[in-house]
DNA sequence: TAGTCTTGATTACAGCCGTAGTCAATGGCC
DNA sequence: GGCCATTGACTACGGCTGTAATCAAGACTA
């Protein structure tokens, strides 16, 4: 598992269906993505043959196609995505976000308490 | 103010000088980036034009240069932002988004009680 | 065996992005 | 009044993105 390049939010629906599955053939990733993604399995495949150079996905031959599975692990590449993010749009600061967020989503009971007890068991800087 | 277009990593950063005070000239606002961004002034110049064109800033006329001043709040381009990037990284929902960034940031013992403190307002969902 | 389906490889193409260069007008300095 | 610095307008150009189309070769089918 090597250090995630960007990602494109096209290819991100596409790394989302094998993430949770593989591996998988192209068609077999068209289907998952199905109705979602309005593409044609052209699209599909162009998004699969990137992600394979760009090395998030690596491939092994079954007959004439390919199983295709992540080379990169979702972890890195949500840590990736949100340092990006977040140096974005927060200027590097996660607090800011945190409280953008917390406050303005809508969260369930059990959610809210599974953060706050987190956030109790959590080391302060400093 | 209007809703915001897509505004791109370099685009944000002309933008948080200019929410940060505004309005300013082409060439304030490159002195403002300074050596963060190492960029021309001609690159500044693009961005900002860049960004009138996208309807994110608007512009005064002083003399025969402008000033520049945002026309988008920077809550609105974050919240836009945000949105984004949960559909992209955590499909939508933004519990994952959270716990996932309450885990991996260091955070002050003020930021952590505060965080609490508006967890325990919250209205649950559902 | 000839046609058809599947699948990867290659190519396309417009639009956005990063990063400028060139040009022309305008205003200030000497 | 003429030259220089500043500034906006326009142009550039390669790379990434979204969204495919075309081509060619193997696999399946009648």
């Amino acid at each position: 598992m090597k250090a995630p390049p960007r990602i494109s939010e096209a290819e991100w629906k596409v790394m989302r269906v094998l993430w949770e599955e593989h591996p998988r053939t192209a068609s077999q990733v068209a289907q998952a993505l199905g109705p979602q993604a309005a593409w044609t399995d052209r699209t599909v495949k162009t998004l699969l043959a990137r992600l394979v150079k760009k090395g998030v996905l690596s491939t092994e031959s079954d007959g004439k196609r390919y199983l295709y599975e992540p080379a990169v692990s979702r972890e890195a590449c949500v840590a990736a995505e949100g340092r990006s993010f977040v140096a974005r749009v927060f200027d590097g600061s996660a607090s800011p976000l945190l409280l953008h967020f917390v406050k303005r989503s809508r969260l369930t009971r059990g959610e809210i308490e599974e953060l706050r007890r987190i956030l109790e068991e959590k080391e302060p800087r400093g």
